[in-house]
DNA sequence: AATGAATGAGCTTTCATTCAT
DNA sequence: TATGAATGAAAGCTCATTCAT
């Protein structure tokens, strides 16, 4: 998150790069200092530019929030993505990437946790908000839910409800999330990742070696 | 929460009935516009009193958010002893309750979950938050580690491993509150019951009828 | 227009004595520096206050220069009203009275005058200076035309229309106000009374004696 | 006023054009917004071309508003003379039209009159402002006072004194565009006209016919 | 113990001005 | 000659805190 990239010259410099610069600092300043400590000189300071600068390229304080948990929001989803991308294509290994995406460095990062939690926390007061941390997941639970079905008919699994296990696992996911961001590092990514494995194996005890 | 009770005279009244009220007061307005947005005077008006009213029971506004947030923690922690202390003594119902306790109206109020999440969004930044937000599942930890060893003993569970298991049993509870906030009412405090006690159902299936 | 009695103590000083003294020195500072460049830390400093003492009292800076519009009005009127009750009663006499209030030292004030400017110069683009603007002579027209009529009759003045004369009456007014404010001092109070009591004496010749 | 003339090719237009272009976007703007709200961007934007063309052209801010002051004085000038160019040359006629020209609709626009008051209302605290608002009148009074000669010597008439009576009807006449100003358009031009000559008419009995 | 007027540091925002292009 | 991204001083406003009553 290096939000500097200070080769470029200063002025001059294209819209887009700009706004990933500045939200790039505002992500830092919230792990840093959370939510409410966040004020837009530490933002424009620490991306090395003048006050005036959010107010140009997002016309105020608020946007720039809204922006930046979009971007988070996007970033995430990429992340799932080009990781089912990279798996093989049954439905156990697909399962386990999706699910493995989540502790990946770049979304696990304890920066952007602490980031999301962040905006959780005003989720209830900002409607806004509300509904990008919403759409965060709603393409996840569609294609979680898919693999869920094709793994179940595929083993025979009986018993069984995606939707059900769909909101356990998205729970579990969030839960670990969460722990990992509150236990001062006692939890870690692999440890989080070994959970959720463990948790799908005992789920799908017929495609055990899928989940490790 | 009527963070009130006017019956009581408004002057003259005991230290601890004002920081209680005060306290509730605070958690009205976080749960309402959010941390950041809580100003003390949002406070103090919301428990009909005057300006200074909390300088003077709490110093500063630091020690208001977390005198609230450690209530909030006490409150958790009662809540589930008195639902062990009304339940049935064998692992498997103790167990139960226990997690239960959790989606009981009086913990999983909308109200409270903005609140826990909303201190939850700056533990990164405050150590002190952080400390207490640990506090709050340590000793439930201890005891749900307990009553999982006892039931896989008795139940003669293989393969089953107390410490693995209790992190994420808490996880899970964690992201189904989560889940519960970001929902906007979807998932219900039934559904958060039934999904962890399905969980519970899957892992010891010998006592499946206890966890329903 | 002494915006500071400060022999008043800075702490707990009545509402109504603050928001005088607030509005004494806006006026003084919209006089000295013009609406434009006056700012509520020129007022608060003149009155010897505190930055924030104007939010407290007066919510924001509009408000606090729509209350100082409405002042100088309520002062406008009070003024007129107070000459009206210290004239003889006859038409003559009364009107002589109201007409020549217009340059007591209190409303003719060179200060007063340039904040009636800077207020009329935003009355195109604000409604609300509008409003205020056109209030302080809706009396004062009414009472004029009813005195005219009154003189007209007593005279038996032919070809004079009291509606048309108020009309005209008003406007030498305001203009010798403006040339009061742009001549630098050489329209002096005491000429605009003469200007507009000539023009008087030249309407109603019969009651010459009373315009001088 | 549309301060455009966008047929004009955006790029390399005369300094003059510029100019001319630049400061009729002021008068609009002023006349929308007032003078304290007007700002170079809504200037710029309004003559559909960049931020920084202002300074380019003006050096200043300050300088453009007094550009502008002078561009409507001039304007001023020009109108009377042109009218006085267009009339019969004895004296009565002159003043006539002399008078009358003020409320043509070149210089009695509503948008006009809004700027003229927004500068006299900084004429106390801008020595700039003053002297130009006072240059408006200087040659007007000079050529008023002559023609006022004219006509008492032509028609013999006795106790009036041209001095005396040029501030009258200067600011008769000023007071009448304040009121068109003030009154949301219940004064008229026409009303406003009709009142002038209804005056001269009283002043100059002999000569009623020329005002009319 | 309680009030609430007053403070003033600190925040977001605006905007005239600069300057690389 | 013209652009518009960038600046940064200055403004209005908020609000935790103080303190005379």
């Amino acid at each position: 998150m290096s939000a500097s990239a200070k080769q470029q010259p200063t002025r001059r410099a294209s819209k887009e790069f700009r706004r990933r610069q500045l939200i790039e600092a505002t992500i830092y300043s919230i792990a840093k200092r959370g939510l409410g400590d966040t004020t837009l000189a530490h933002v424009s300071t620490k991306a090395g530019l003048s006050q005036g600068i959010i107010n140009l390229h997002f016309s105020n304080k608020d946007n720039l929030l809204t922006e930046a948990l979009k971007y988070l929001r996007d970033e995430y989803e990429k992340n799932w993505r080009t990781s089912l991308s990279k798996s093989p294509e049954d439905a156990a290994s697909q399962l386990a990437s999706l699910l493995k995406a989540d502790y990946n460095t770049k979304v696990a990062d304890p920066k952007k946790l602490a980031v999301w939690f962040a905006f959780w926390g005003e989720v209830k007061s900002r409607p806004t908000y509300k509904k990008i941390c919403q759409s965060r997941v709603s393409d996840y639970t569609k294609i979680l839910e898919e693999m869920l079905n094709s793994l179940i008919k595929e083993g025979s699994y009986e018993g069984l409800n995606a939707d059900e296990l769909s909101q356990t696992i998205i729970s579990l996911a969030d839960g670990l999330w969460l722990n990992m961001l509150v236990s001062s590092g006692e939890l870690k990514r692999s440890d989080a990742t070994h959970t959720m494995m463990q948790y799908m194996a005992q789920i799908f005890p017929k495609h055990k070696s899928f989940f490790q």
